[in-house]
DNA sequence: AATGAATGAGACTTCATTCAT
DNA sequence: AATGAATGAAGTCTCATTCAT
């Protein structure tokens, strides 16, 4: 009954080197992170694909359908812990998962920047956020720890992960695609510092 | 409900303790942060504000000025730093900014999470959003400084302020109003922790 | 919330002696008669009304709006009973009270026929409808009652009056605006004669 | 579901003990009765039928043929006068008449109360209506007649074939599916005793 | 100053119909 | 013969905005 998910099957019409219905919804991306989700007209989406306005709903019988698809369509595979770790090098390893992950926001176009937009009012979106904000989360703290495997300060790993989890999102929602987000080198290394001295000596009070 | 005859006047007429006006931006308020600005119709404004459709009009000729207003309206004034300061304490200096900015949250009510929805499309919001986290890099900067007045390690005062208003931001702008933003002292104690340690060793490049 | 009711107020500008509103509800009226409801769009009506499209809408907010307040606006006065009874003359008595009927359904201009086009598909309609004819079944058998005080053959009116009920139903139903509808004088006649030679004289086998 | 390579002939290839043909027939005429011409989309029909859309334009290039099919299919022979009657017994005979009317609106299901619904706006349909309200009055009349061959009052005969003709449409153009409608014993016999007390006395004008 | 009727552009969506395969 | 992608006209409805009062 819903046509959101409609494959368009063999008979899918190739052209330009992507089928009708990607070619939609990579406008609707576009658009959706260029104005938003309620700015964008329909009949835009379908102009920028080059198909006639019908087409659009008879891909995505709804508007909110081509929000669902894209949301699904999401990029999910986590990046591989071993390809960013330098073992021994804390700071280095986060500098380059910070890197990966803000390669990745240029890739998967706009639409990054586009969750935190449209997380408030659909629910799916609201979903995917959350979820890819606990991943985001768990990658750190693998990467962390890979990098020191010979150490092991739990709590200080958990809420370092935490701070640049949440940091690192913030970034990701207040970035305009072309733009690239400011490095945070300084923080990064701070932050391994923090990790590398917490190991042995139990600073103030106390912290185990 | 009827208003003829009562003039605004510039001071703003009192009506049911609050001027007109006011009431039609407490509304849009509301709305905004509900639905968002382009799914808002003015005419849902004037009917929460409790006033005829063609007040809000009478009062912000378009609607984008509403915005505006709104944005112009926020509390302004920075937290002063000597409230939250607790000398020779960094974690709970810290722990109270964060406590005090979550408040006021929740006292300007949704407006806060607000700024990011609509920072994309409209220049004015941007400009605020950009300025007031400059502002909350400022603070926290000046709060661990106050905190620890004998030391001064500059470059990790200002990493660490930099994470933190990152981090600070991004539990603001994924808030929804009613909820309370997770809170994050061990966060905070980490990097509390992490600037005491970080005093004395210097933490050369390799651990251990 | 609902618009369908509301009145345009002291300010409602009457052009050509109508209210705006029900110059839309005349045209209305008209084209539901003359295409049934689906096969009007708003638009029509709005051409037909001479205003606007976007003013249909602001008076009704939904289409089956419209059809709402037309059937609301049926008239309703039951015929009166003195109008039409010609003491002692059941057959002329009955002529005149079709005559009335038939009058209205002129006046009250298409409607009355798209009654039975639209029961099906809309609550209110349907509602109308069986309302309408419960009251003519017992209109006709007061007319009857009232032509022939003397006797009350009390089964064979009621069956008299709801066969010519259905009868004049069936009538009305299939008329088009414009045309009359067939006289019925002659089954008028039978039927008056049928109550009559029934007054006293218990046809076949068990009539009381 | 898939029809690839079954032609469906002239004679109507059968599947699932249906010709496909026959199939969307049946699926129109269900909607058609449920929801009006206008307000089913062939799209649906196609759905209902179980077959692919472009199918139902391969067999009825145009909406309205399917109309017309669905009157053109309409069963048409007439009720056999002597398998209702019952000589000496007009009542009886007409109650008869009228049950076998009945069964067979609801064996033809819901098409015939579609008949008075489209009349207005299809050529076709409206002298299909036409056509057999005549039939029906000639029915009635001739099972009156070989109900009671020794007299015959041609001009009473007339006058309650036609009112009963009149009474049964109506029962059945507002009939909806599923729903008996209502019996009409009493009044059928008052018919019958109407034309067999007026066999003998002509009735004058005054009663009593 | 205040109001709500009026306006019209344009949004989303549906749908009959065509057509290449 | 059969299919379902494609088309575009048209329908319903929303809304910011204007304006006479």
């Amino acid at each position: 009954m819903t046509h959101s998910g409609r494959p368009p099957g063999p008979g899918g019409q190739v052209v330009d080197g992507a089928s009708t219905r990607e070619r939609i919804l990579r406008a609707a991306e576009e658009l959706f992170a260029e104005s938003g989700f309620e700015a964008t007209p329909t009949s835009r989406i379908a102009e920028r694909a080059g198909v006639p306005k019908g087409l659009v709903h008879y891909y995505f019988r709804r508007k909110p359908d081509l929000l669902a698809a894209l949301v699904a369509r999401l990029p999910d595979e986590p990046i591989e812990t071993a390809h960013v770790v330098v073992t021994g090098d804390v700071a280095e390893s986060l500098r380059r998962l910070v890197g990966e992950l803000d390669e990745r926001l240029g890739a998967s176009p706009l639409l990054s920047h586009l969750l935190w937009r449209e997380a408030d009012t659909h629910e799916a979106v609201r979903e995917a956020l959350i979820h890819r904000f606990q991943r985001l989360v768990e990658q750190i703290r693998n990467v962390i720890t890979a990098a020191r495997p010979d150490i092991a300060v739990h709590a200080d790993t958990d809420s370092a992960a935490r701070l640049l989890a949440l940091a690192v999102s913030y970034r990701h929602s207040v970035a305009r695609h072309g733009e690239q987000p400011r490095p945070m080198a300084r923080e990064l290394t701070f932050l391994a510092e923090a990790l590398a001295r917490g190991a042995g000596t139990p600073a103030s009070g106390a912290a185990r």
